[in-house]
DNA sequence: AGAAACTTGACTATTTTAGTCGGGTATATA
DNA sequence: TATATACCCGACTAAAATAGTCAAGTTTCT
């Protein structure tokens, strides 16, 4: 059981931004070089902390990303959920009828993976950004 | 973050096993055809389980396995270690000199990791596979 | 003897992951 | 206005992991 990288590498980047604390914009080649994170990799992943408004984007010379939030109140649970990095230890399909042996009951197990779920999501909800740059 | 089904069905036909609380042994075929789940694959499965004696094997007609503890007193973790799957959320080896990034330093995403697969841990420590059936 | 059931290694198709590539567009500054 | 900087974004791909299957056993019960 293994996070991505997508994942991983997005809370590098926005802990590496809330570390220094600046005023203007950060842009990801400064990221890149300090994190050691391919460029263009994290253009994709930039691309969707956007489109959920974790971060701003400045474009043209000088420009880069800013957080939305302060760290203090950006939950990582948010950040997962940008990344489509869902807990989903479970088996069979949320929504479906069928359980994940194909059958139309719920399978044995299948409570255990929902608290499993919960126990992880219980996690990234009480976790802030700024808890990540504090100690 | 997804579980393997090796170890979903891990769980799952021990749970199987469990819930039937018989005397003799139980055939994978058995399990196999109650739980939908490749008897090829059960095999794989139950090889491993058998190594780290958590089931014991009774070969020829009639055989099958059974379970070498109490289900009380067997943890979920136990099963896990069986099959390899680790909780390794976490982005560096582990005994390596060097972070995820290839620098020498641990990165600044290190703990955050570390803390998640202790809590993860946290949760299949404190299962038993009794409570996979009491409920 | 024959059937049931475990044993084991090797093999493979599919999917997922972890990126790269290449061509954009917007904006600050000289 | 030219140019460099930096975001924007779809498409592509090599490598690894996953989820099995296949084949050829061995052991033991009846
Ligand atoms: S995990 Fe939901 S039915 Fe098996
Ligand atoms: S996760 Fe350990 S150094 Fe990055």
């Amino acid at each position: 059981m293994r996070l991505n990288t997508k994942s991983r590498y997005a809370v590098m980047a926005l802990a590496d931004m809330a570390s220094l604390r600046a005023i203007g914009p950060i842009s990801l080649r400064d990221i890149s070089l300090r994190q050691g994170i391919s460029l263009q990799y994290l253009e994709q992943i930039f691309l969707k902390l956007k489109q959920h408004n974790i971060v701003k984007s400045i474009r043209g010379s000088n420009g880069g990303y800013i957080l939305s939030k302060h760290p203090n109140n950006l939950k990582l649970s948010e950040i997962f959920l940008a990344l489509n990095e869902s807990v989903k230890t479970i088996g069979c399909e949320r929504d479906s009828k069928k359980g994940c042996n194909g059958r139309s009951a719920k399978c044995i197990t299948h409570n255990l993976w929902d608290e499993l779920d919960l126990h992880i999501n219980d996690f990234f909800e009480n976790k802030k950004l700024e808890d990540l740059i504090t100690n």
